[in-house]
DNA sequence: TAGGCCATCTGGTCCT
DNA sequence: AGGACCAGATGGCCTA
């Protein structure tokens, strides 16, 4: 059960997943780490003003008794007092045990932002937001397998961002180039639908004119396919094209931002490489690599040819979706 | 400034 | 006994 061995001092120091938890609580490097992470040192700080208020207690205890009178010595007493360092000691290991696994939480829920349907390293979901669409994103996902056909988009965005917080709808919303303005979520957390298409947003691509629409590429996924439409449309978040390239005119992505790219017609937007994927899923139906990233998991059912043009140039690696074809030929038409 | 979010500490409980 | 897990408390940071 022990995962971290605390029996070795250094390890009791460095927790595995980055806090800086300081090596010693001198007033140098508690200064230090006031400057990097105050709210460590503050925690760190009080940890060292317990330890001189023990000493001091201890200082007192070993002077005088209740009654002020001198106090006896003897092993009674430093038994307690090695109880007592002990019971601290174990205090701080435990926290350094917490520290750890909240860290481990935190990983695991920083590597789930990576694999929902917004992920964003600057306007980063939060926690209970991160879960919720997740939950969704699976919820939705599975409802398009069982149906075994077409799915219905704006159903999908609608489950997407069911009982999300308006500025996550907001943040989905801009994700998805949708116009969020389309697409309210009431204080129910009922998505609310009014104005034109999101197909027609969907496949928008502010400050693109391509002609190849994302997922072809010539050898793309279906040859019968139609390309898609380009929509100049400028919805109210276009939060993945500030600065497109004037030469060009394609867009540029902030590699900040996960830019829109297309599956299926459904939406996936992508990312950087998830460590974890790639591995063992094999529905990995996901991963686009941003520009100059080398893309995309082995086991993806996609992969980026390397004179690929992100995220737009796609490659079916197997026959493995049935549907693709008429689902991409219904949604160009 | 209030509220949301977060990291951390802490004590309790459960389990091995 | 000791580790994992959990929830409450607390304080810092950020934003509307």
């Amino acid at each position: 059960m022990l995962t971290l061995p605390f029996d070795e001092p250094h390890m009791i120091c460095e927790p595995r997943f980055g806090a800086n938890y300081p090596r010693d609580s001198s007033p140098e490097s508690l200064e230090q780490e006031q400057r990097h992470n105050p709210d460590r040192a503050s925690s760190v700080m009080r940890e060292a003003e317990d330890d001189i208020s023990d000493r001091e207690d201890d200082d007192r205890d070993d002077d005088q008794d209740e009654d002020g009178l001198p106090k006896k010595r003897g092993p009674r007493k430093k038994k307690g007092k090695e109880q007592m360092d002990r019971s601290k000691l174990r205090r701080q290991e435990a926290n350094a045990r917490e520290r750890s696994r909240m860290h481990g939480l935190n990983a695991a829920l920083e590597s789930l932002r990576r694999v929902v349907p917004c992920y964003s390293k600057t306007q980063k979901l939060s926690k209970i937001e991160t879960l919720r669409l997740a939950k969704n994103y699976i919820w939705a996902l599975s409802e398009t397998l069982s149906a075994g056909k077409r799915p219905d988009l704006l159903a999908f965005v609608q489950t997407l961002c069911k009982g999300l917080s308006q500025p996550t709808t907001n943040l989905v919303a801009g994700c998805l180039q949708l116009n969020a303005r389309n697409f309210l979520t009431d204080h129910n957390g009922e998505v609310m639908f009014s104005g034109r298409s999101p197909y027609d947003a969907m496949y928008s691509y502010p400050g693109s004119d391509m002609n190849t629409p994302p997922g072809h590429s010539g050898s793309g996924l279906d040859s019968s396919a139609k390309p898609f439409r380009h929509y100049s449309y400028s919805g109210a978040y276009e939060p993945y094209y500030e600065n497109p390239s004037p030469e060009s005119g394609s867009p540029h992505f902030d590699s900040q931002l996960s830019p829109p790219m297309n599956f299926n017609g459904i939406f996936s937007l992508k990312h950087d490489d998830p460590p974890d994927y790639g591995k063992s899923s094999h529905y990995g139906m996901r991963y686009c690599s941003a520009p100059g990233r080398t893309a995309l998991a082995h086991n993806s059912m996609y992969r980026v040819s390397p004179e690929a043009r992100f995220p737009y140039d796609l490659h079916v690696r197997s026959q493995s979706f049935q549907a693709q074809g008429e689902v991409n030929g219904s949604y160009h038409n």
